[in-house]
DNA sequence: TCACTAAGGTTTACTTAGTTG
DNA sequence: CAACTAAGTAAACCTTAGTGA
């Protein structure tokens, strides 16, 4: 069958294939109703149709993972992402300390 | 009036804002007819209603920003993912490197 | 069990037409 | 000119029911 289309639908498969679930468990985790959840995160995942925020909000909390992740496309800045949600606090303020940093001399 | 109740609302003020531009003028730059050009922004700004991706992707680009930017809930990450957005190639990839440090170290 | 889909009902966004500062 | 909104139309999503690997 077809590739994926959507950023979402390949951001959300590649997380949830990270965590071992089904798509279905996924959605169910995520508050959708038993009987619609298999459907609906297929729809997502598939990219027919898109999520609201509220629902991508909580499925983003079960796969671990910022949301921004879900709706970057650019590959690198999606990892950047992914590692900063992954970080302590100490180091998540260390880095946006030398993003900061990088930033300034830039302009000079 | 009241104040955002939206993340989407909230991210999408600031970077209009600092770039200048009326609500209406920013919906037809990002290719909305000019006759909903306002209503339709007014509304994603106010959060009464969620904009689809492909038109956040096109407004994105005229804000100079990231189209994970408007999305994410945390200020600090969001802070990060503008500077990304802003920095020159190689930066962004030594930016990358360093996080992928960071997370390295923190696993041992 | 898991991934996936068509179709229709339901919910939401978009357009229109306007008000207010 | 800029921000904002109600109401109706149009479009998208969600649920149901089901197929096939």
């Amino acid at each position: 069958m077809t590739s994926n289309i959507s950023i979402i639908g390949k951001r959300l498969k590649e997380a949830r294939v990270h965590a071992g679930l089904s798509q279905e468990r996924l959605g169910i985790l995520a508050g959708i109703d038993e009987f619609s959840a298999s459907a609906r995160m297929n729809q997502y995942e598939r990219g027919k149709h898109e999520p609201g925020m509220e629902i991508m909000k909580r499925i983003a909390e079960k796969l671990h993972r910022p949301i921004s992740y879900f709706y970057e496309v650019d590959d690198d800045l999606a990892h950047l992402i992914e590692i900063y949600g992954g970080l302590d606090q100490q180091r998540k303020e260390k880095l946006l300390a030398i993003a900061v940093e990088l930033h300034g001399n830039q302009s000079e």
